[in-house]
DNA sequence: CCGGCAACATGACGGCCGTCATGGATGTGT
DNA sequence: ACACATCCATGACGGCCGTCATGTTGCCGG
């Protein structure tokens, strides 16, 4: 039975993870996992779980965070089509505290840690790809511990709306909710924030919908740019 | 010419990164590359270098940082005997906003990158400890993410000196400038905090220098670990 | 031995932003 | 259509902590 289409499996190895990968081999990643699908808000992987197996996401998004004690919720990471989630997991036997859900219907491919982590040993072309793409998320890690020691809020929020825009176009469909997780701020702050931008005509909004219509004007502070 | 003793290279070979790994291949790894050396405050790397090669250092101590717009730096890493140095730079051909001191005078054994890239590649027994090594360093920098948030500056003081304590034992050679670079707050600040500890008892402080009597108390609010 | 520098230590002030509160707008289910 | 849940929007308050200011202590060079 086929579970993966054709056509999805050429998007995949058009994208930027599996760059300079032979389509043989990215081929091959699909006849070693099996498809999953989670409705919206369903939990991949919980707190402390052990998450073992690798996924790559076909359709929809995925959303990795953590709680904080307090109960605040900070976003890490969000894992859109062919970007691939938890690929360190295997290589690390410990439980995490990160938490996986499927910030809308998402369909994925998922691989068994021992059996990813084989496949890797038979492709060693895959390594240098694995490794970039951890080091760009770890470039982006650090660069977020820079701008919370900023703690300008405003230039956080310019920084994830304008990171948002180039990984998603427009318009962008998150709460204020959503983009404050990701900003490590509050809904009001956020608010604030884009009221002013709404003030100068850089954006407008609707509820769960943010629409960007000056996006140089939203890079002039920053420096960098975030992976999220 | 001898560049390293044969004691050196199997304290490497005890250590946690090269968890593993057989004392040949690491040995071999000492045939790649050459010793150099870099007195107290020298630049390892600059800001916007493309670091190419890898370090593993061998005596002393290296200090990752950045600085932000503000003038404020942030210590990311410490990096002592026998831990890596770049692991992903030779992977990521882009510059990087990192810098590199050496935070004492430090002899490290350096790896030109495409030399590196060639010896995992016949040596893929390296690679699940690269990425151990690697996801560990990502989950910290996560960890500390959700302590920037959290804001608690006490806390995040008395996680620093629970690490560092961990790391390198008692009595810690820093000066409040140094952990306060790390704890992502100001000098001030960390000694305020620090002056609650010594009045509790928990520790005794001289110039440049913090000795830890109870270390237990440090780690009672906490729930994970950093790397620093 | 002494002058100068760097680090330690502590108090006071002020601003950013998180929290709470209120109200309005928008989409949804029965 | 109407109630309800969710999100947007904005104001007011208060506390944490960064900044500045001042003084002390310890270390090093001449």
């Amino acid at each position: 039975m086929e579970q993966f289409t054709k056509s999805e499996k050429d998007f995949f190895h058009t994208a930027p993870f599996f760059r300079g990968i032979s389509s043989d081999v990215v081929h091959a990643l699909f006849d070693i996992g099996d498809a999953v699908h989670f409705p919206k808000g369903a939990h991949v992987s919980s707190l402390g779980d052990t998450v073992d197996p690798v996924f790559f996401v076909m359709s929809g998004l995925l959303r990795v965070s953590a709680c904080a004690e307090s109960g605040r919720r900070i976003t890490f990471l969000l894992v859109k089509r062919a970007e691939p989630y938890n690929l360190l997991g295997p290589y690390l036997d410990c439980g995490r505290f990160l938490e996986a859900e499927a910030a809308r219907p998402t369909r994925c491919l998922r691989i068994k840690g021992k059996v990813f982590m084989a496949f890797t040993a038979d492709h060693p072309v895959f390594v240098p790809n694995i490794l970039r793409w951890i080091g760009i998320g770890l470039d982006s890690a650090n660069s977020r511990i820079l701008d919370l020691m900023e703690k300008k809020v405003e230039n956080r929020v310019l920084r994830v709306l304008s990171t948002l825009y180039e990984k998603f176009g427009t318009p962008l469909l998150f709460t204020s909710q959503e983009v404050s997780e990701i900003a490590g701020t509050t809904p009001e702050s956020t608010l604030r924030t884009m009221g002013q931008l709404r003030d100068m005509g850089i954006i407008t909004t609707q509820r769960g919908q943010i629409r960007i219509h000056d996006p140089a004007a939203l890079k002039n502070i920053e420096f960098g740019s975030l992976k999220i």
